[in-house]
Order: structure tokens, then C-alpha cells, then sequence
DNA sequence: TTGCTCTTGTTATCACAATCACATAGTATA
DNA sequence: TATACTATGTGATTGTGATAACAAGAGCAA
């Protein structure tokens, strides 16, 4: 069996990082930018250099010693091994303030498209946000299959989530970006984050809180 | 000089999971569970036993071999370290549906509590979103001054991040959660976090991609 | 070709966090 | 009081990521 040429395993972070890495190259290529240097993307996305480089080298040499990185042909080379090329579709469960509000921002951001949105809510379905239709739960496996969406956003009270997110993994969702923040039981072969802005501001008044005692 | 009793660092990510593990006292309190052993925090917060342990361990002893951790005194002593009290005070900087859905949430959330809002639109200036008033930009240092209030949400384009967070830091604020991702000039003494759902959307996409070519 | 400059790619080291395994110290029972 | 039992607290180990420092490679000029 043929290996591939990066490397099997990348750390977690480096791919963190390759999402700033990314935008950052984009943005670049718009402006006319051909060439750059690990330093500028360092400078644009508030890391070191170092660790830029060392992030690109888990894909492979990219670039040329003494002189730098092409932006297009990296641009192109990382396309080709993270293969999302550009347009990400998701899907997301839990249309409320915060769920529309990802909706608007998404809508304003090229990379990742909202395909079809769904709540319990009967009144809020076939609603219209930016472009977003609202559909009922029901039509969740339906819509995920025929779209081959991968991956959903569920931003929806704690005491729906589990149950919520049996039908994704039933109807072959990947991954589950969860907005609410208790524990969540899914298959191995599904991944799963959460993002909770209430308990990163808790976590900084515990620092602060700390600071002051030393 | 005295040294207090807990160790003066604490791993950053043993102070993100004391987040949870508050909330889950509360919870336990709430439901009017007296005594606790670790495997039942980690069950709830979804980590591993040995880590709750270890992790309040970094505080100091609490539990009682062979029986576990009396919630009440557990909770009473870590808010005595962790001078929070319950009540978190924060201000948030741009009150668009985004900004706007966090004052929901919190409103929601008997711990962090948004004491003001601020936009640079004249038209939301003085509107009342769920109790909380929008101000505008110019009033910020006088209500940090007034409220001392040290935490800041901004949820602003990226454009307007930089002169609004100057103006935080000049005002007093001590820690920042940004909403927008690009980097950020601070002072030392000034923390500093990020929090981006759609990046976050894209990082999980990442890694589908690249688990397939496996 | 040689030598100089520049920036990459990588190695070696350090720092930090997770995990395990068990000694320890308490409870309960007879 | 002795014995069994239980869950904590921690030292040792492993694993992972960040950092620094430098060798290697490419361009360029004389």
C-alpha cells in the first residue's frame, strides 16, 4: 500500500492553525501577492515563524530556501491535500438568536455555506434566513443524504442535544460542532467539538481571579 | 511573605475544566446531592476520574479517602480561591445579532452577566436588549471606570477591532474575548482569547479530509 | 567557480499535559 | 481492635506540542 507524502498523523493544533493559514493566503493571493515568506504569514496570523514553517512541513517542502513560499502553488498544493476546495457545506439544528446569528455570519464568510437549517419550532419552519431555509427535524436525514453534508452546527437547549444528535449520526453526519456545553455520546468514527463563549469568559475571570492571588 | 495554599500555577487547561466542574456542582448542590466522589464529576463533564482529580489537587485536599467530596465545602472553597462569587460581570462591544444573541445567552445563564453593551451605530444606541442598555463608544471608559468591570466580549468586524480594544485597554479592562479572528496588540498584563465558530467549522473539515486519505 | 546572503526545513531540546498505578488515609464492620 | 474496603492524592511515565538553533539549499554577483 502506498503511503502518502505528509505526514499520517498532524497534530491537532497545526490544523488549527491551518485554517488562519489559509484565510491568510487567500487574502494575500487577492491582493496580488506572489510571493511571501514564513515571517509574513507569521506576522498576519499572530504566531512565530517557526512555527509556521514547522506547521507546512507536515504537508511537505513547499518552499524555496533563500527566497520563500508561492502563494498560489501552496495555496493550490494544500487544496489538494485538504480537499474542501473552498466550499464547506454544513448544516445547522436550532434556529434561534444564536443559530440565525451564525447563519448571517456565515453568509458573510466564503468558505463555510449553511445548506439547510432545522428546528422543533413548527412556527419557525420554511422561514427564510439569508438565503437559509427552515426545515422541520424530520427532514434532517432526508436533506443530509441527498446533500452528502458531512458536518452540522447544533446550537439548541442542553436538553435536546442528545437526542438531536442520534438523527444526525444516523443520517451519516461526521462531525458535530455542539453550542451547548454537556457531554455528548457518538460512534468513534464521529468527531466532535464544542464552542461555548459564556465558559471561555468564565475561564478568564477564573485567570484573572488567580493572577492577582500570586 | 506568605505563600498561599494552592500551587501558584495552574495548568491552563485544568482552569478551563474548572469551569465545568463548578457548574456541575452547582448542579449537584441544586439537586440536593451532599456528597460526591470524582468519578461522578467526570462522568457528567465527560473527562476521566484521575484528571478531576489531579486537577483539584492543584488547589489543595478537599475529598476524604474512601468516601469522596462533600459538594457544599468543595464549592465553598474553590469560590474562596477563585473569587468570583457567582457573579461575573462583563461588557460586550458590538450588539449586531451576534453581540445580541450572547446578551440572550447570558441573560440565560445565571453566571456571567452583561452589565452594559456598547455600538458605534447612533440608531441602537439606548435600545434594551433583554435588560441589557446599549451605550455608545465614547461612554466605555466612564461605565469600566464606574462599574469596574475588567472583562470585555467584542463582537465587531474585523476592522474595528484594533481602536476598540485600545480604548478597553485604556479604559482598564484586563482581559478581552474576541469574536473575530485577526490578531490583537495588548499590553502584558492584558488576556487576551478568541473565539470563532466558523473557523471552528472549518478546522472539523480539516480533519475529515485529511482522516480519509489515511 | 567561489563566496555571500537569505530563508527554508529539521533536529534536538524544553515545557507542559494526560495517564497510570498505587501508597495513603479514611470509613465500615465485626 | 483488627480487618476489609474504598476513593483520594500523587509520583512516575508517557505523550505531545512549542521553541530555538542551525544545517542545507537556492539565488546572485563577481
Amino acid at each position: 500500500m502506498m503511503k502518502n507524502s505528509f505526514k499520517s498523523v498532524i497534530p491537532e493544533t497545526t490544523l488549527r492553525r491551518m485554517v488562519y493559514y489559509i484565510r491568510c493566503l487567500n487574502s494575500f493571493k487577492k491582493e496580488g501577492v506572489e510571493l511571501i515568506q514564513s515571517e509574513d504569514i507569521a506576522k498576519k496570523c499572530g504566531v512565530k515563524s517557526s512555527i509556521v514553517r514547522k506547521d507546512l512541513s507536515y504537508f511537505g517542502e513547499f518552499g524555496v530556501r533563500g527566497k520563500g513560499y508561492d502563494v498560489a502553488s501552496l495555496l493550490d498544493t494544500i487544496n489538494g491535500i485538504i480537499k474542501t476546495f473552498g466550499q464547506m457545506n454544513a448544516i445547522l439544528v436550532g434556529a434561534g438568536k444564536l443559530g440565525s446569528a451564525i447563519i448571517k455570519h456565515s453568509s458573510e464568510n466564503f468558505n463555510v455555506k449553511i445548506v439547510a437549517a432545522f428546528d422543533k419550532d413548527k412556527r419557525k419552519v420554511n422561514k427564510i434566513i439569508e438565503e437559509t431555509r427552515i426545515y422541520p427535524l424530520s427532514e434532517i436525514e432526508g436533506i443530509v443524504r441527498e446533500k452528502k453534508v458531512k458536518i452540522a452546527i447544533i446550537a439548541i437547549p442542553p436538553s435536546d442535544v442528545q437526542s438531536v444528535v442520534d438523527i444526525l449520526v444516523k443520517a451519516g453526519i461526521k462531525a458535530i460542532l455542539s453550542l451547548a456545553l454537556i457531554p455528548i455520546n457518538v460512534p468513534d468514527d464521529v468527531e466532535v467539538s464544542f464552542v461555548d463563549v459564556l465558559s471561555e469568559v468564565e475561564f478568564l475571570f477564573y485567570k484573572l481571579s488567580l493572577r492577582r492571588n500570586r
